[in-house]
DNA sequence: CGATGCTGAGACATCGTTGTCTCAGCGCAT
DNA sequence: ATGCGCTGAGACAACGATGTCTCAGCATCG
């Protein structure tokens, strides 16, 4: 009445060790060992220790144990990665769960939209929190922020994209070699005008996978085309929109080379829209659902996100585990998935 | 050489308050008042503490504070999801992770995969990790086990699907309601031998999915026919498999009802490679992407992902903000999406 | 029989931080 | 000049748990 009670119910406060010794009737340090298994107990006071945590609903303080603890880990990792929701991330999301759960630790996570601010402030918040280590898909070019972390022994593994200006272990995939392989694949089916849609340079793997188009044009003896080059391109809108625009232009490609999966559903859209599902040909970096059921199939780059996701965290919990060798990079091979897309024959073939 | 050194570096420890305290000068709860921001310090204080713990790379160990702090909040809570890689768990943990955000929270998962057996130990290992609150899609059929964190004040929303043995806050979409619209969508078309496929029905969302495709047969005067209804059908590959059988045996359905999008897909790819996509109508629970693509689109009911987490979301902030209201049940409905598939006549229309 | 060793359990300090209390030092009114 | 209130900063204890130390109690052995 006097003042506001949030809840009607008397609520009781959390059980503590305290709480369980003292219905034990033992001391506090004996619940410590039978709740940490020090096999040092009386099996009388162990099963009387155990009666009073349940009867008491005694849930372990790891906040407060990691505290005072002499290995000070928290049992959980940090996770940044571009998008939760992006099929792309949250396969590595799950492929590091997978490990992690493997080793009793849970994953802390957040999800950066290119942002760089965004992947200060969350690794920040990571370390705040005290996180064992980081799993980090940056979307800067500049984690120098990290320098004084790695000094005082926090572990980072960068994943998709290598770390800048900060000495890091990584797990890439091979982005250059797939992309040339990809636009290798469309100058095979008679293709030479092929055009490019992509992300900013700015961020790394579109820069790597654009050099590799630029390499397999340069091996064949083509010259880049800028006006069938298009850069800043990270959604499905303005995908399908350049891609429009880019076929009404004059000496329009006969071929097309996206750089991402959500770029390539942009394009894939357009084409249906156009009626050019058939004509023109295509292939994109990054594998995703349902390309298979599409007509035709959609020929693709695909990353192996399972072992991406798998390798970063298996590396994160060798260094976790006292592995103090040179940092090291995992370059993880791409693969060409033909499913019809990328086999539609350029102009002169089979004429 | 005596001891086994871990790296050849002079690991430095962590600075501390401590630490920042004597570089600057200052006592220890000085150090405190400037990182917290109290602005009863003096001007001249203030910026010799943040020199000195930029200097130091000081970053404050948050579960300490929280150890100590009243409001004893770590600004972390839980998610646990059916499988983060699965685009409707990956959405949900987006719109979660979005409204976590602006209150400046992060977020904890965990895959579950239908597991009753993890639910309660992931539930456990966050509790153990003290976050403020819990969204949970659950995968078990008693929650009783969460009761005395309740009682203590854990925070829970269940996502999706609704608690069992337990009274807490749930969001879900109206599986019901949904599925009779699909059913009654089809229906019109002509259809009047409608396969279902669908999950388990110790799911509760399954369950009441079938429930809603019965009760669509039922008010047309259709009974139920136990020879095209398949539970237990959760992967592509399983769905694939019944959609195979169940066409070739004897009177087959004309249309068929899925009650998930993993589901959906499976049946799809079976009718493609049957050729049977123009003449069989199909409409799935759950909307996924690219489901516009192929051809025809699949007719989809679909739930508001987005909805569904920040709902989930702003309900479990409103509770860590004090409102002590009664246990709250939020149902979103759902929205089928014409696209081709469910559209497809049934026999005897048109003719 | 007393000294010794060993086992198991409690006392105590501590992890990094914040809530509470105290008090020095100042300005101001009397 | 003295006392008062006020402001700002340090001393101290505490959050929930664990590492270290100590020691009671018992068995063993010379």
């Amino acid at each position: 009445m006097s003042s506001m009670e949030l809840s009607a119910a008397p609520r009781r406060a959390r059980p503590t060790m305290r709480d369980v010794a003292a219905l034990a009737d033992v001391s506090l340090k004996t619940v410590s060992r039978v709740v940490n298994g020090v096999d040092t107990v009386d099996p009388v006071l162990i099963s009387r220790v155990h009666e009073a945590a349940a009867k008491l609903g005694y849930r372990p303080n790891l906040t407060a144990s990691n505290l005072r603890r002499s290995d000070r880990r928290t049992s959980t990792i940090g996770m940044l990665v571009e998008d939760a929701a992006n099929p792309f991330s949250a396969a590595l999301m799950r492929a590091v769960e997978n490990v992690a759960h493997d080793h009793g630790v849970l994953v802390l996570f957040g999800s950066l939209d290119e942002n760089p601010t965004r992947e200060r402030e969350l690794a920040g918040a990571l370390i705040d929190r005290r996180v064992d280590g980081l799993v980090i898909v940056p979307a800067g070019r500049d984690h120098s922020y990290l320098v004084s972390e790695r000094n005082v022994g926090m572990c980072l593994v960068f994943l998709d994209r290598r770390p800048h200006l900060l000495d890091a272990d990584s797990v890439v995939s091979d982005n250059r070699a797939g992309a040339t392989t990809a636009v290798q694949h469309l100058i095979a089916a008679g293709h030479r005008r092929i055009g490019y849609l992509g992300d900013r340079p700015s961020i790394a793997t579109a820069a790597e996978r654009f050099a590799g188009y630029a390499h397999a044009l340069e091996r064949a003896g083509i010259e880049v085309d800028e006006r069938i080059v298009r850069h800043g391109i990270s959604d499905e809108q303005s995908a399908a929109d350049s891609t429009t625009a880019m076929l009404a232009a004059e000496d329009p490609p006969t071929a097309l080379f996206t750089s991402q999966n959500l770029v390539t559903i942009g394009v894939s859209r357009a084409l249906l829209r156009l009626a050019a599902q058939d004509v023109i040909a295509l292939v994109g970096f990054d594998d995703f659902p349902l390309a298979d059921l599409l007509r035709p199939g959609i020929t693709v780059i695909a990353q192996d996100t399972e072992q991406l996701g798998r390798l970063a965290a298996e590396l994160l919990f060798r260094r976790l585990a006292g592995d103090a060798s040179p940092t090291q990079t995992h370059v993880v091979p791409t693969r060409l998935i033909a499913r019809g897309s990328g086999e539609i024959s350029g102009p002169g073939v089979g004429r």
